[in-house]
DNA sequence: TCTGGGGTCCTGCGGCTG
DNA sequence: TCTGCAGCCGCAGGACCC
């Protein structure tokens, strides 16, 4: 569902099984994945051009069906574009509880082969299936036996890339989408990889892509052999050495089942623009209880606080604070956001999106708390820990602050509420 | 054409400190 | 006391990924 996806060809002619003698890394990659969950609910639509994305304004595409690639939809593509393009096409919402219920379901079926799945998004992961070949046999025949779980047990197909390192897995799944399955033994990785442009690489986006073709560099293998000092200079010391080492297939990054958040952030684009302080405040706030509540749910506080502001020509700036203590109480990252944005001099310019993000993430219970002189002994963080409870079992919506619900006690809907200040309406 | 939302990582700069 | 330097940290911006 990436834009490296574009990059997708047909897959090698059938031939003899490829030698996976020395490929213990399978990148398992479900296949249009989103849009795959939509049509076991909705089987009628097989075979049509189906999109899932965002319905309002200024949605994007999340996922296509193969059929609505055919005509240029792809994912990230703005979705006023691709109806466009595709105006028969049947545009679903995305239900994001349903897909990640699929997902867990799907990594439990991984998990049976081996422990070390490590995933990368919903829809995909790499395995280390070292381990597993004296039970389960050789890595191609494990991929197979995947693929063939995944669609009895769930319905929905995947593809499989098996190759000696995580990078190659990634790309041979890719080339062998939909519903395949592609070995890159270890000593055809060379002659895999070469052919392949330069933006099938790990780190090559637009920009870089640019910054290659000026260079006259479009393949992987005229990458390759470019003088690493001259990537490091073109391209600065981290991308250059990472790409050289990418285009001659070396990645010696383990499959590491769980990395330790490093963030958690959200942000909100509104309907339309918006250069009221008193509703981007509102927005902040509604923003620093998601990302408090997030961050008490998994157990993490974080010092380092930033806001986003995004203006209605694109251009973003971000401001960020770092606290003496960790935090996840909504109320100290609403007070740091609220700062930050009113310190970026914005306050009467028309703004596109806000975000409210921590950083610096580490176990609270680990963390250093001080009391302030204020602060009664059972404070804001009783009361913030009571609203969890309150939400888990009654609902996200059950209890705000009463910022936020003023609007619903005026007799609307409540979800209206949030969508007023989405609008860019004054909902006070 | 008109660009979501969740993240990670890298770079460059300036301030602080020993 | 002042200066130069290195290392670290905080901050801001940008590129990239799914």
């Amino acid at each position: 569902m990436s834009r490296k996806q574009q990059l997708h060809r047909p897959g090698p002619q059938p031939g003899p099984p490829a030698d996976d003698s020395g490929c213990p890394i399978l990148h398992v990659d479900m296949d249009a994945f989103f849009v795959s969950v939509e049509l076991l609910e909705r089987p009628e639509l097989r075979g049509r051009p189906v999109i899932v994305g965002g319905v309002g304004a200024r949605g994007v595409v999340s996922a296509a069906s193969y059929e609505a690639r055919e005509y240029g939809v792809h994912s990230a593509m703005p979705m006023s574009r691709a109806r466009r393009l595709c105006p028969q096409a049947v545009v679903l919402p995305p239900r994001h509880k349903r897909y990640a219920k699929v997902s867990a379901a799907v990594f439990e079926i991984f998990r049976t082969v081996t422990p070390l799945v490590e995933p990368l998004s919903l829809d995909e992961a790499f395995l280390d299936v070292a381990g597993a070949r004296r039970r389960l046999g050789p890595p191609a025949a494990i991929a197979a036996a995947l693929r063939e779980q995944v669609r009895e047990q769930q319905g929905i197909t995947c593809s499989v890339g098996v190759a000696s390192t995580k990078f190659v897995a990634k790309l041979a799944s890719t080339r062998c989408k939909p519903d395949g399955l592609l070995v890159v033994p270890a000593d055809g990785v060379e002659e895999f990889l070469h052919p392949l442009p330069v933006a099938a690489l790990w780190g090559v986006g637009e920009r870089t892509e640019e910054a290659l073709t000026r260079l006259g560099l479009r393949t992987v293998g005229q990458l390759a052999r470019v003088p690493l000092a001259t990537l490091q200079r073109e391209l600065g010391n981290a991308v250059g050495s990472h790409l050289n080492e990418l285009s001659w297939g070396r990645d010696p990054r383990p499959v590491v089942p769980r990395t330790p958040d490093k963030s958690i952030g959200a942000e909100e684009t509104f309907a339309t623009d918006v250069d009221d302080p008193e509703i981007i405040r509102r927005e902040l706030l509604r923003l620093a209880e998601k990302v408090g509540a997030r961050l008490r749910a998994s157990g993490n506080a974080g010092r380092t606080v930033s806001v986003k502001l995004r203006m209605a020509n694109f251009k973003t700036i971000t401001r960020s604070r770092t606290l003496r203590e960790p935090t996840d109480l909504a109320r100290v990252i609403y007070i740091t956001a609220t700062e930050l944005y009113e310190g970026a001099g914005l306050e009467r310019v028309r703004l596109r999106l806000v975000g409210v993000r921590v950083e610096n993430l580490g176990p609270a219970d680990q963390a250093p708390r001080q009391l302030a002189l204020d602060e009664p002994e059972i404070g804001w963080r009783e009361a913030e820990r009571a609203m969890d409870q309150v939400a888990h079992r009654f609902g996200s919506g059950a209890v705000r602050p009463a910022a936020l619900v003023r609007r619903a006690t005026h007799g609307e809907a409540e979800g209206e509420a949030r969508e007023g200040s989405r609008d860019g309406r004054d909902v006070r």
